[in-house]
DNA sequence: GATGATATGTTATAATATAACACTTCATCC
DNA sequence: GGATGAAGTGTTATATTATAACATATCATC
């Protein structure tokens, strides 16, 4: 699904925003950089710049605790798109092995806007980030303690 | 309130903690280090290492979309201490004056516990960051608009 | 074809964070 | 008391992330 590029994006916009979407977890701007110089790509900045944008279009997400980015594998309802998913997005990240997932809980979306309504806050943009072990690092985790378990 | 330092602090540490809950709003590592320099500081890696400590024991919250950190305002219950406040640190974060409250809410954590457990994810730790206009703002900005309204 | 808004490319630099290594301090064990 | 180990310190150098400043290009519109 995760709706196509709504506007026309620019060369740089779209080769980043590819990029993004090829790479399956986080992405940092120097390792996109690092993926698309052979595309012409040759500073930071160029990067900086789309994913600027591609982040104001909704179609990219910062994750603040990586310094990293991710395309949005939802619609967040930006216009009058039907089906849009309530809430903001909430990013579940492995700390070993990076793969991170975005959900979206309308509760917490509640809640948030209704603290900010309590605070008297203008809520812009808010930043939900878990960090743990996702389930497939637990599981071998655990079949490792087994293995290294001292008898 | 804010719990006196439960274990002793060495001198690099309760430096860092003083500044930082001196100064009112999150300060940055480099920003700590200017003020400290004449207590004898001289290498950001000393501001540094003071914050992972108080970071750890709890003392002290870093504020991922803003590369800044400010001192807990809460007890969250780390210890078998008593009226522990319910639920992970949401921070509201003014983007004009840069103002931050430190607020909880048990609804958002438990809502957040649910998640992980389902994605049968193992929580460490958890970064809400709310940002947008604070209400003196908010206010000071209505006034201005006002006054410079075009008629 | 002038105007303005947006995007680009290039170079340099700022801001944030860590690596590596030598030394000190302090408790513990023998 | 001296050996041992864990934690903290200080110092230098470097890595990583992000932006400033400026010149040029592109495209729509008037
Ligand atoms: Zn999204
Ligand atoms: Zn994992
Ligand atoms: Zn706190
Ligand atoms: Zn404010």
């Amino acid at each position: 699904m995760t709706a196509a590029p709504p506007k026309s994006l620019t060369r740089n916009q779209s080769l980043v925003l590819s990029a993004l979407r090829a790479g399956g977890t986080p992405q940092g701007a120097y390792a996109l950089l690092d993926g698309l110089r052979d595309q012409g790509l040759r500073a930071p900045v160029q990067v900086y710049r789309a994913l600027e944008r591609l982040q104001a279009l909704g179609l990219v997400h910062r994750l603040e605790s990586l310094n990293a980015f991710v395309a949005c594998s939802h619609d967040h309802g930006g216009t009058e798109d039907a089906e849009a998913t309530p809430g903001p997005a909430v990013f579940v990240i492995c700390e070993h092995c990076a793969a991170t997932r975005e959900l979206t809980d309308p509760i917490i979306g509640g809640r948030i806007e209704r603290l900010a309504r309590t605070e008297g806050f203008g809520l812009h943009t808010s930043s939900i980030e878990l960090r743990g072990l996702c389930a497939v690092c637990t599981a071998r985790e655990a079949e490792e303690t087994e293995t290294t378990a001292d008898p």
